[in-house]
DNA sequence: TGGCAAACGGAACAGCGTTCCGTATAGTTC
DNA sequence: GAACTATACGGAACGCTGTTCCGTTTGCCA
């Protein structure tokens, strides 16, 4: 569910850089996973304090890790995300056209926002603190959502000239919000069928 | 730009209603007057104190008018809501087709949404204190959307039964996110355009 | 003009993110 | 194993929020 840390030195990191110290690697584990719990509970605002209380540290702690908030779910979520980018050439070569590949990705990523209480919200913040966060999904989303569009736009299903970024970024903000009678999933939906040529 | 006020029983409100103090109007105006002001420069989540020391009042007197930020809003915002609302018939009076009515009543509630930092998000957040604002919202626009959506499957150009409330919070989650390369009107574009059938 | 209910102002409190520095300790060197 | 140093830790402290509360002021009416 979490991995080793954005930017540790693990053994199979970088060569050059220098080693963390042993209770440095342990705590920054522990933050990684307890944040995960934390964000689960709480959702991706929960407060810097509850977070270290779980992992047993201070708050100090957090912020020599995890200098922003953004570092920190950036580093919960990396995993995810990554996958979920790998994850559009497979659907891609097995879908029946390429907009039902787009479909299908653009669902998966919806999946992932909407059961991250409030980090779609983060995303969609124009915050610096979030600047982070923002530049991170995009650069590891945009290219496979850009594969996606190309491919159904050759197929001449979509209108050619949609930004990847922008699409992404809409379908972002649809899973911010909440509300009993809304469905982020069916209005995403509609906004990917409004790309189809008529 | 602002009204006189939300329940504030003016000569021409409630006949049973004790009339309020004079400085109490007096203040709820000044209130009204700095909270626009105030939300131009530095958007609706701009600071309680911010607002009182405009209106050269202090934070008590904000809560004793307005007991929620959501209801400070209501209050400068009531009018253009209620203008939007009723444009709609005279919307659908006059475009060459339902869809289009629609299309055009939708853009100019994104209008209105887009040139208030930060109202968008605030409509969206699921915290209580905006219970009230979302509410009212839509207790406002939604029979407006009904009636054009309506018209719309009538006349068989999009597929019937789209909720209002849900479609208006979506145009309201795509209103929220700011981005250099994001345009909130050009997504709800597709996203309307996602309605019409094939 | 006197009195009282209404309204006011801002101090005070609580919860948040963030910074900072005295203290503790892992790793290294002798 | 002991001493030393750079690294990392913990949590108090600060500043900025929203919100409450109560002593003081003031408009209004008799």
């Amino acid at each position: 569910m979490v991995d080793g840390g954005a930017g540790s030195p693990t053994p199979g990191g970088r060569a050059d850089a220098p080693r963390k110290r042993a209770d440095a690697r342990r705590n920054e584990a522990a933050l990684l996973e307890a944040a995960a719990a934390a964000f689960l509970d709480a959702g991706v605002d929960v407060p810097v304090r509850d977070i270290a209380a779980r992992a047993g540290v201070g708050v100090g702690t957090i912020y020599r890790h995890f200098p922003t908030r953004a570092d920190l779910i950036v580093g919960v979520y990396r995993h995810q995300v990554q996958a979920c980018a790998e994850a559009a050439p497979a659907l891609l070569a097995d879908s029946v056209t390429p907009h039902a590949a787009l479909t299908a990705w653009i669902d998966r990523f919806v999946d992932f926002l909407v059961t991250k209480h409030g980090l779609a919200g983060a995303m969609s913040s124009d915050t610096a603190a979030f600047e982070t966060l923002h530049g991170y999904f995009l650069d590891r989303l945009v290219p496979a959502c850009a594969r996606l569009l190309d491919a159904a736009a050759a197929a001449g299903e979509i209108r050619p000239g949609t930004d990847p970024r922008e699409l992404l970024f809409a379908v972002g903000n649809l899973c911010a919000g909440r509300a009993p009678y809304y469905d982020a999933r069916r209005m995403v939906g509609l906004l990917v069928a409004g790309l189809r040529l008529r």
